[in-house]
DNA sequence: TGCATAAGTTCAGAGTTCCTGAATTTGGTA
DNA sequence: TACCAAATTCAGGAACTCTGAACTTATGCA
């Protein structure tokens, strides 16, 4: 069906005549009225009264024009959305690492819903490797992930914030300083196989003597910071995680050398995408210490 | 714009390639591929990343996908409608005179409601005349009115019902029975100057000894009865609006020579209505006693 | 890495649709 | 009754859309 007809309809009907109508849609009125002819044929109806002049709607015309009106309006909102605007438009599939989404989401929606109110988004949470591939394989638009092991030469990344890695322990454990810490205490590790599991592993390794004390793997970082607040032991982390669920007397100690992970919001350098990375990454940046 | 090319478009989302869509829209690829591009060129906008194969959605191109559907369930429920179908379907304007519709007019709607669904009605009320001429001009699609002073030839009728005339009294006043009333008491004579008045007037003039006594003229149904029932005079009134308004101890009379008004619906003969005349009067008749 | 294959795109020509302008019909009006 | 304006019909030409073949290119496998 051309919407084009349904707009001469309407037309039609609002100024009560083929002849006025013609020539408010510049066209002719022997078009005109071949093209309502037309669509009277494709719809199997008779939208006009021919037997009086000019024509005047049937019942069920009216209605037709009233069902024509609202198609058209959709039609009009489905262009507008094409209008080339700075606003970010579309549907997005994003990918976030599952430690940083927590943190991220709730104030990226905030923003989205300023800048972006046209935009609609689908979230999916995971490891920065499996994120990564989904964007490869254009299961996802973009993904905020960790730039540990280095991205892909196929993606293109945006820094969105550096986190750097802190040691967080129970004051009453800090008698004795960071030495008496990684001498005697229980140390929690956080997702040892994964990306950020494997930078705290290989920051620990610095420190000769935690092959002696004991060590406790855990996927759950509240949890972790539970166990850290109640005294039990000491952990290694990024300092928003760790301030996040803090709730007591717990005290944090930079690394002598500091580490951080780097988030960077990773597209396909070709992809559709691509020009508009800088924007999304916006809604993105300053939003975390 | 062309609906087919969103059908197209929301097809290739479904099934995620190009080939298996053209196969199932059976039209040839190429055909499909210059459909998009056309559409592409229309809106302005990359509806697909064609840097991949299969041509994946862009973000913009979703939500497009998103708008389509909507739209074309509007396409359809508009074809729909066009469907023949035993069901009135349509925009009526009708016409109620006023004295009936009150009563008409709820149960009308009420079966409507089951047997036209998907109508929609918009009614006007007035004289008899006047109705009459607003479907003469179009003004209308069809009107209830009386058939008093005889229908112009271009209009066809269908009988909707009979109403008997009635004289109607407060009990104190009926122990000389009619001969009493129409010599001694107060006569209300609803709106001399229409149709339905003009009938009564009628019937008056054969009753002698009209012209001694006192007359009040109203135009309110509701405020006549209101006055007979309170005991105050008499009046002459279709029999169906005499039991709609009383509440005290009315008594009715009949006429010597029975007198009554017949509602019809009114259409235009070779107007667009006409084969749907039968099916519009099926909704009122059998609703008034 | 390179080839084979399948998937899309491009192109030219044919078929179809759609529009224009003139001729014709027809409802409303003087 | 005749006229006028409005709508329809018609024929020719312009514009669009489809088909089938040739071409290009991403992807998968050796």
């Amino acid at each position: 069906m051309q919407t084009r007809a349904l707009r001469s309809l309407v037309k039609i009907s609002a100024v009560g005549s083929f002849a006025t109508a013609a020539d408010q849609l510049n066209m002719t009125l022997s078009a005109l009225s071949m093209q309502i002819k037309s669509l009277e044929g494709e719809l199997d109806v008779n939208l006009f009264d021919r037997s009086v002049r000019p024509p005047r709607l049937t019942p069920i015309g009216r209605s037709i024009v009233h069902e024509a009106k609202a198609l058209l309006q959709r039609e009009d909102s489905l262009v507008e959305l094409c209008r080339p605007s700075d606003a970010l438009v579309g549907h997005f599939r994003l990918g976030f690492i599952t430690t940083a989404a927590v943190r991220l989401l709730p104030p990226f929606l905030e923003s989205a819903k300023q800048s972006a109110p046209h935009a609609m988004f689908e979230f999916e949470t995971g490891l920065s490797s499996t994120l990564q591939n989904k964007v490869l394989t254009g299961q996802l638009d973009a993904a905020v992930v960790t730039d540990a092991d280095g991205l892909p030469g196929a993606l293109s990344a945006t820094v969105i914030g550096k986190e750097p890695f802190v040691f967080a322990a129970h004051q009453k454990l800090m008698t004795d300083g960071m030495s008496g810490l990684l001498a005697d205490q229980t140390f929690f590790h956080f997702m040892p196989n994964t990306g950020i599991g494997k930078l705290i592993a290989y920051e620990m390794a610095k420190h000769k003597r935690r092959d002696t004390a004991k060590t406790v793997v855990l996927d759950n970082l509240e949890a972790i910071m539970e166990c850290v607040t109640s005294g039990i032991g000491f952990t290694l982390l990024p300092e928003p995680d760790v301030d996040r669920y803090r709730t007591g007397p717990v005290q944090k100690v930079l690394l002598p050398r500091p580490l951080r992970r780097t988030l960077v919001l990773a597209t396909l350098r070709e992809g559709a995408l691509a020009p508009r990375e800088a924007a999304l990454a916006s809604l993105l940046v300053g939003q975390h210490s």
